[in-house]
RNA sequence: CGGGGUAUAGUGUAACGGUAGCACGAGUCGUUUGGGACGAUUUAGUUAGGGUUCAAAUCCCUAUACCCCGACCA
């Protein structure tokens, strides 16, 4: 992509703004950053467009998401966001619901917003569930969520509108959930290392509900975060607050010593058991010919919030550090100054990269200073920037840097690729 | 949903009840080109509706929007 023709300006603040003396103490950073940067725009409180940048990483976050739901057994499916009010009088939360956006349609036909999918995917199970051989299986998708929150916050960080990736599990017996359960914890954290918040994600336990003594949060720390964990001095457990109320020992290792954080909920797994199941009537019939209600667990990750929350934990004064795996473009190309054999070069390069498939954002504008070109490439945050200049040509080179490293280095145009290649 | 705050140009901000100004951005021209460069020039604004007043961005009322604190968050 050429960066003069992205679809994208990246604002410089005003002097006031960068002293800090408003929107800085009053957003989050990645509020801040994002918005800046040129990835998101505001359409309304908790509502977002997300600008070509910002649609990029959301589909690179995507696809990490998917492809460890896929290696985990998940089919992905779509289910509609539109959905009809029976299916939300039969659970009761047509009422009970406080976030559930409810539409009029004709003749005042009402609607839900999907807000979650239970109300969707267990009517949907009970047309292909018949008998213990039809289980276990899991579905999921990614898909926009609509939650009328009383308050939005955070720029993406809590929306009303949202993207979530939603995988619901369908199992025969409570053991062969446990099985699942477990297993996808493990899942999950894969997930978030490869997102680039490993580090600060705590597995967080939180109530269960009436089928299960606990449910688990994946919690990021954050100071932008609204939740508060304790972790557990002695053996490192992380409760959320509801269990620190009921509990104030540690249910692990029963010390009351406790680290107080602010974190981010980035991805949370219940096991429902058959509390969809029942009023669905979702069953399948066991060896023996006996009805049994299937036992069903359901695991959730915010793409948009999770978006948010790698730049809460990867920026620093310049702007963002995109992990590589999330990045919108792998490698931003510089082209200072209107030498003639610079612009041919980084030309050439730019063709290069994109034959070898490499993602490459070229920054082939003349108008810009080369102060500014390295002003907004620190705030996108690209892993690599590469420059070409006519001193990097005088020396036959390029120069190459990683946006998480301050030192820059010199290698020749042939071994460029050799060494993006190998990243 | 309770409480608080704010609303002036695309963005950030000034203006005692008395001429709406500044910076950034954007456009044009020129000079620049390794850290948001410089000069000239142009552009564009009082959230909406009511009220008080000779006179309202400024005071009052209503609405709307956004932000913050809290509550809420399968």
């Amino acid at each position: 992509m050429k960066q003069s023709q992205l679809f994208c300006k990246t604002n410089k603040p005003a002097l006031s703004r960068v002293e800090g003396n408003k929107s800085a103490e009053t957003e989050s950073v990645s509020a801040d950053l994002l918005a800046r940067a040129g990835f998101v725009d505001q359409l309304m409180a908790g509502v977002y467009t997300f600008l070509p940048l910002g649609f990029r990483v959301v589909k690179n976050i995507e696809n990490v998401v998917r492809k460890n739901m896929v290696d985990a057994g998940g089919q992905e499916i779509l289910m509609p966001v539109l959905q009809p009010k029976e299916n939300w009088t039969t659970t009761g939360r047509w009422n009970t619901l406080d976030v559930l956006f409810k539409v009029k349609g004709s003749g005042d036909k009402e609607y839900a917003l999907g807000p979650t999918h239970e109300e969707v995917v267990s009517p949907l199970a009970k047309k292909f569930v018949f008998s213990y051989k039809d289980l276990p299986f899991s579905v999921f998708q990614i898909q926009t969520k609509f939650r009328d929150e009383l308050r939005a916050k955070s720029g993406i960080l809590r929306t009303r509108e949202f993207l979530m990736k939603d995988l619901y599990s369908f199992h025969a017996s409570q053991e062969d959930l446990d099985k699942y359960y477990d297993k996808m914890i493990k899942v999950y954290f894969n997930i978030f290392k490869e997102l680039g918040i490993g580090k600060e994600t705590y597995l967080t336990l939180a109530s269960g509900g009436t089928f299960s003594r606990y449910s688990h949060e994946f919690q990021m720390l954050t100071e932008a975060g609204e939740d508060l964990i304790y972790i557990c001095n002695k053996c490192k457990t992380a409760i959320n607050k509801e269990i620190k109320a009921e509990n104030p020992a540690c249910p692990n290792c029963s010390s009351d010593s406790f680290q107080e954080k602010k974190a981010v909920e980035v991805g949370n797994i219940f096991k429902l058991g058959t509390k969809y199941a029942l009023p669905f009537d979702l069953k399948y019939k066991d060896q023996y010919g006996q009805d049994k209600p299937v036992i069903m667990g359901c695991y959730g990750i915010g793409i948009s919030r999770a978006m948010g929350a790698v730049v809460e934990a990867n920026h620093d004064e310049k702007g963002i550090v995109w992990p590589k795996e999330i990045a919108p473009f792998a490698v931003h190309l510089i082209g200072l100054g209107e030498d003639k054999k610079v612009k041919a070069t980084s030309q050439k390069i730019y063709q290069e990269l994109q034959k070898e498939n490499i993602q490459v954002l070229y920054d082939d504008r003349q108008d810009k200073s080369a102060g500014e070109k390295f002003a907004e490439a620190d705030l996108i945050g690209i892993p690599y920037r590469v420059i070409v200049s006519e001193k990097t040509l005088a020396k036959n080179s390029l120069e190459i840097k990683e946006r998480n490293k301050s030192a820059a280095k010199l290698i020749k145009v042939k071994d460029l690729i050799k060494l993006l290649k190998l990243k």
